[in-house]
DNA sequence: TGTACATCAGTGAACGCGCGTTCACTGATGTAC
DNA sequence: TGTACATCAGTGAACGCGCGTTCACTGATGTAC
């Protein structure tokens, strides 16, 4: 074997001078890999994220100030994935506003179902107390504005946009939250609830 | 002050034979205080409890075989008064099945809104997926219940109860899950938003 | 082309801490005889 | 009525562990001259 160990996926050597910013990809990548498996940002500990990775505890503090800014750091970049992922789907929908409103919907609640832990850290961990987690009010502006696009165009009833997303994502939001945290319950489909939502709290017809 | 050091609120002396219960009670009472302003139950230890009660932390094996046991037997004990004010609640709003309906999920609400720390801890802890929590199911078959006596005396549409009652139990977690994880965000009115729910979800004339 | 030096990426030992749990114990109180 | 004894309620020292963080360091790689 010539290649050097650099080059290859084994034990893992030092980053070449100026890709330092790589570790901490990895840093944050595997730090989201296993707060999806703790589903809880206390259990995580970083010198069980560098033992993860093979690296000594104390490289962590080369990227992040403490373990605080390395659990934020991991949360902001999930919470990323997760609006690419569903602004795609709302992309996907265009141009019926409809059709938008429900893949944005649908999408979140497939996101949540594919990585419950990190759903539960990012909505309901102790952190949302202690820490604004800023990022977040985006998704609810735009979540706003897809239920606001769908009055504008007539296919729902007028109303206060701003209150009728806050009663649909509550429902979306309280439903996932029973399903992650209690998973070996039989619960229905969760499509056709999304569904009932929009129909009943916005009113517009799905099918 | 002649009168003894036992039977005044001080420093705490040993109970007397026969009444050993008694520090078990006051270990359930401190550990759900404690559970309620950490809002998250791998942040209790033991030894915090028994610090705070004044004894020593071994005492707590006399009454809990560990750890889990004693945050088990807490969060069962919380849940058991919040039953009770629910159902007080709903004893209030007789005959009237919708005033039961909506004296239940207000008092729910409330509940949370007095304890969000606990609400997380039963509702929202990791223990949830370990654990099977057992005396939940009968607040969920009461919920039902009461939704299925609004539609038997034809205050609410007829419909599959257990259905119906799913969607408004995922709305008002929602909403109470929002509210108790993200305290600073400006939230209007939980009673407008739990009528709200009542009216489109359920079908039933709030007024 | 050679070489001294700065920088970069990362290490390893050590710190003090709080934790869950175990063990052998203490001392007051009630009970059998 | 006295006394030995069992039981009850609770203690204190000790264990090994994993944690976050600090510190002084190492050694490869690029750069200025």
């Amino acid at each position: 074997m010539p290649a050097t160990a650099a080059s290859q996926a084994g034990p893992r050597g030092r980053n070449r001078r100026g890709q330092g910013e790589r570790l901490r990809e990895e840093i944050i990548e595997t730090a989201c890999r296993m707060l999806d498996e703790l589903a809880d940002d206390q259990a995580l500990s970083l010198r069980a994220v560098a033992r993860e990775i093979g690296i000594a505890a104390t490289s962590v503090y080369l990227h992040f100030a403490d373990r605080d800014a390395l659990v934020l750091a991991a949360l902001a970049d999930c919470h990323a994935d997760l609006t690419a992922a569903v602004d795609a789907a709302e992309a996907a929908g265009a141009p019926d506003p409809v059709a938008q409103l429900r893949g944005r919907t649908l999408v979140l609640g497939r996101w949540a179902h594919d990585h419950p832990g990190l759903y539960k850290v990012l909505h309901e961990s102790t952190l949302n107390q202690r820490n604004a987690m800023a990022f977040k009010k985006d998704f609810a502006e735009r979540s706003v504005a897809a239920v606001r696009r769908c009055m504008d165009a007539g296919l729902a009833p007028a109303g206060d946009p701003e209150l009728v997303t806050l009663d649909l994502r509550a429902a979306v939001h309280g439903t996932v939250s029973m399903r992650v945290n209690q998973p070996d319950l039989p619960w229905p489909s969760l499509e056709d609830q999304v569904d009932r939502f929009l129909e009943k709290l916005v009113g517009v017809a799905v099918n």
